[in-house]
DNA sequence: CGACCATCTGCAACCGCTTACATGGGTGCG
DNA sequence: CGCACCCATGTAAGCGGTTGCAGATGGTCG
């Protein structure tokens, strides 16, 4: 296309180097490179005079030969399951903002079912000497693994769940599940469905919504009955199906507790087809205030995905020593919304 | 946390250097190096001996020193508007799964609105030198800035509209009007309103289905008519909106044609509220077969996204020589896929 | 006024890999 | 049998920074 040299590199545009610098300062390369990165020693008219020489000559650290010198690559990976899912994608943008901000590469990686299937070890290997922290959004990593990695002294933090040994950043489901199930209660409900994750495997975060919800029942007084807990997979046609399960059961719930928003939306659109009417018939509620939550007027618990992902990567960024302000650990802000799925049960 | 002194690096786990292999496999860290790469000129026992002594070590190249050594530093950025908007975040997805495949890492940089106030410039700075190609996707770039971002030689592609003098992955949008359009037509719809882009901004995309909208509507001797064309911003509520100002209409339109399924959502809901009935009194049509497309049946133009972020991925590494196989630079395929909202008009 | 010290700066040795060039042992051919 | 080549390998000079250590400078204190 252009000139061929050019594009095998050979003329690349001669950045000027730490060497043009120090020249046109008028001092050595040692001196530059400490007046430049602000370390102490360093004269104010000195480094006031590299400072006048670098910018002039537009000259920006090659981030190459920093990370060979200095063994940080000021870069953090992302580790995630489906790179385009809803909650992915909001905890990356977080990350990403943080990161830049503070000077940092956010490199992605997906693994598992989706991507390939590479698995998180083989993604870790990938990552080698390639960044500083890894940032592990809802997915599951071995305490092997983890403590391979912990060996290259790498920070480590888990988004959306616990792992073992390292920070992590989330919500508290227990208070998701409770907040939810103390809002339909509160609304005279007693008999309560719960589209719930997943049967086989024990995922952290549905079991402890649904316990959430068990200690608000019992709180009330009134018992959980099993039979309503449809299962799930986080999808909009799961929450379809589920409602046409639960619609058929011999004695009906009058109130929905939906995991995920998503799911709550595949209520939604099976409730128009079987002609069920939310929330004269039947109330629901789901947890994540997803960007089409407003759109359809779903009541639901509200999380700041993105922020779980600023978070995060405010956490490593910390760890990393580029900043000392303590961070926020506590589990992220929750909040009910209500809106235009939830009502009295018509009995009531 | 843990000791202290492995935290700040000092102690880093002694990852075995090519001069440990080199010692290993009793030849020099030349021949590892070639050894390795699988550059000619190396004896098959040799190449054997080297590889199992990497193998017994695990070594791994620390790219870091590669990239010193090279210049090139096998990764890519995607500068992306919105991180976690459906668009782009299913280009990401396409692009990383190809990039990891090809062995190159992905970065994430967000410009523009929502990412701070980043501009694709000062973007462009933070890559320096970090990246071998950049894509953009659905991000305007001036040419002043193509310019000076190709001298520092970098691959550069677009993803979602043409950008000037570099090559770009995308559909065929005059087409995706014109499909969707003839369907409609096809029907027996002769009123047919256009969910358009925003107003103001002369954005490529929505003007060119716009324009294989007009086309198609001309062709079949029909008169598009400019009164049943409200401009909206690709957001639910927009098309939300939208309906109702057509429902409003003198002579509304007996069909709809939204230039994206987001929009196409909104008109649905909308469509709900007021007591429109879709497709009995309406049909509707959209652009995307975005994932909540099958989930409330809407017809729509598929394309399929991920996919365009892989071409682009495999343009840039075929780009950067680590691939030779010619890459597909025609537009991506589209279809349609009729689902429920599209029906004949009711006076047909 | 000399010893001592705190600062500022330079020197040079890395960091770990790539690669141009040199070297030496075959091999083919005249 | 000798010479020219080719192929496999080694040597060492980078790539562009960082940093421990030493030297220089000027100021302070007894």
């Amino acid at each position: 296309m252009t000139d061929p040299a050019v594009q095998r590199g050979q003329l690349r545009r001669d950045r000027a180097t730490i060497e043009d610098v120090a020249r046109a300062a008028g001092v050595s390369v040692a001196t530059v490179s400490r007046a430049l990165r602000n370390l102490p020693n360093v004269a104010d008219s000195t480094r006031a005079r590299v400072e006048s020489a670098a910018t002039e000559l537009d000259y920006r650290a090659d981030p190459a030969a920093s990370r060979l010198a200095t063994g940080r690559s000021r870069s953090v990976a992302v580790v995630v399951q489906l790179l385009n899912g809803w909650y992915s994608s909001h905890v990356v943008a977080g990350v990403e903002a943080v990161c830049a901000e503070a000077g940092y590469d956010t490199i992605v990686v997906g693994v598992g079912p989706g991507s390939r299937d590479r698995d998180v070890f083989s993604a870790a290997d990938a990552i080698h000497r390639r960044v500083d922290a890894i940032i592990f959004v809802d997915v599951r990593v071995s305490s092997e693994e983890l403590a391979a990695l912990a060996e290259q002294s790498l920070a480590l933090v888990s988004v959306g769940h616990e792992l073992p040994q390292i920070p992590s950043v989330g919500i508290d489901d227990i208070e998701v599940g409770r907040i939810a199930s103390r809002h339909l209660i509160g609304l005279g409900h007693r008999r309560i469905a719960l589209i719930n994750g997943p049967d086989e495997l024990p995922f952290v975060v549905p079991h402890q919504r649904q316990h959430g919800f068990e200690a608000a029942m019992r709180a009330a007084g009134l018992e959980p009955d099993p039979t309503l807990y449809v299962p799930g997979n986080f999808t909009v046609q799961d929450g379809a199906d589920a409602l046409k399960t639960l619609m058929s059961h011999d004695d009906p719930p009058t109130a929905i507790f939906a995991l995920a928003d998503e799911m709550a939306f595949g209520v939604i659109l099976a409730a128009d087809e079987i002609g069920v009417r939310i929330p004269d018939d039947v109330s629901l509620i789901g947890v994540d205030d997803h960007d089409f939550a407003p759109v359809v007027g779903l009541t639901t618990v509200h999380q700041d995905v993105a922020e779980h992902g600023a978070r995060a990567a405010r956490l490593v960024v910390t760890q990393l020593g580029h900043a000392d302000e303590p961070v926020d650990v506590d589990p992220a802000p929750i909040r009910l919304v209500e809106r235009r799925t939830t009502a009295p049960p018509r009995s009531a």
